[in-house]
DNA sequence: GTTTAAGTACGAAAATAATCGTACTATTTT
DNA sequence: AAAATAGTACGATTATTTTCGTACTTAAAC
């Protein structure tokens, strides 16, 4: 599906953590971090809706929304898309440079790890 | 600075690659890859030079363009956009994305590896 | 049963990004 | 030195994204 802009993608955010969600609760987990109408949300999410982004519940008066594309395919094509515009193609420096962003746990460590040796296995 | 957008970045990364250079270089650059006119290309520089993004010399007639931010400091911003907007902060997903989506070689993983043992090394 | 509140729909404006034509100027080429 | 070529400047247009006011509708509260 087409590439989310900045915006559709804080929604989209929103609605796989809550699986899905009316306008009303979307719009004030919005305006926590911003200043933002409501019926800009409300337009925000025809507007996806109307794109194929969104699918939408009208049993109700009040719509439920929920997306069409999950979190990770939309994390694959994002980091596909960095990758080649920002780091000339190498995850391997994208990946440093993220993990030195913000320090993994020890757990995390192991599964990157783990991850690593993955990889090395397959690649024979 | 001011996030760059998709078409700025194009020109940042052969401005990265090359050190500085004038439009007619960057023009060709681009054209190789997409359909665009010279004046758009000067145009788009001209507004990121005004922009502050880019320094300009212009001692000869025909004007060389150099990059103010480096590429690293983009790529730190950028990953810490996408890290929150995305990946919900998680560093370790991102990592793993990428590193799936361009398989890394013998010589990175080894990098990487090292690159973990010194964070856990830090990390206490 | 009115009034108020909470919704949706949607047109239109504002903001931002990208494209390109035209005018002008300086340098080469012939 | 005239013509052709390679540059810059910049206004205007188009496309896309974001914002919001207004109208209308349904449900709840009084």
């Amino acid at each position: 599906m087409t590439k989310p802009t900045e915006s559709e993608l804080e929604i989209l955010s929103i609605l796989w953590e809550l699986k899905d969600a009316s306008v009303r609760q979307i719009h004030e987990r919005l305006a926590e971090t911003k200043e933002t109408g409501y019926t800009t949300t409300l337009k925000m999410m025809q507007l996806m809706h109307a794109k194929g982004m969104l699918l939408r519940d009208e049993e109700n008066r009040t719509h439920r929304y929920r997306p069409v594309v999950q979190q990770g395919e939309t994390q694959k094509s994002l980091v596909k898309n960095l990758l080649s515009i920002a780091f000339g193609g190498s995850s391997t420096s994208l990946a440093m440079q993220a993990l030195g962003q913000e320090k993994p746990s020890k757990e995390e460590l192991k599964e990157i790890r783990a991850f690593l040796d993955q990889l090395e296995k397959e690649n024979r």
